[in-house]
DNA sequence: TCGAAGTGCTACGGAATTCGTAGCGATGGC
DNA sequence: GCCATCGCTACGAATTCCGTAGCACTTCGA
């Protein structure tokens, strides 16, 4: 499953995650990601471009029509763990 | 995001996968995961039955109430990713 | 009672990944 | 000229992951 291969890696999921709804910098979006390293968020943004779900534009980084689909899926699957949180804290 | 961190390791997200509606022995899901080496196995399983989405009954490892919704989660997000792909090829 | 085979799991050395910091070349005001 | 910002890279240290071997334990048939 090459989905959770390119998931599977550091910073991928909440790459996604801040970019939804947002079109943001390469440095802004460093900021929004607890400052990771540009290096591996070059790497995250390159897959991520080579899958076809974030594209570089002349605003800054944004998803992709496919990009934004996932990002809704991630959307559910954030709301239900906000639930699951939610019931574990009690 | 604890779950980002979390589904966002290594082998994660495919061990939750593999688990789904089965319950395997360590060396079971081990082979199911491409003989993935033992020590990470060991480390995401702890991690995941921290989070309480993994438990080791008698017959072997299996998804709790819990992992079980994430499950279905995933398999949502699974079927899109199969209907992406598809999209992808041509 | 003695293997033999299966269980979960750990040790350990090397490879791959990630991190943190510094900085490059380009572009755009002022 | 000067400064700020842009995307992005270099590089060494820290962390994580991999692959192999094997330990302690249980079960089961002989």
């Amino acid at each position: 499953m090459i989905l959770w291969d390119a998931l599977g890696r550091r910073w991928a999921l909440r790459v996604l995650w801040e970019l939804r709804g947002n079109t943001l910098s390469f440095r802004a979006l460093r900021a929004a990601c607890d400052d990771i390293s540009p290096t591996v968020l070059n790497s995250r943004l390159r897959e991520l471009r080579e899958l076809g779900f974030v594209e570089l534009t002349d605003e800054g980084y944004a998803l992709t029509k496919d990009g934004s689909e996932l990002g809704d899926q991630l959307l559910r699957l954030t709301r239900w763990a906000k639930r699951w949180h939610e019931r574990r804290e009690g």
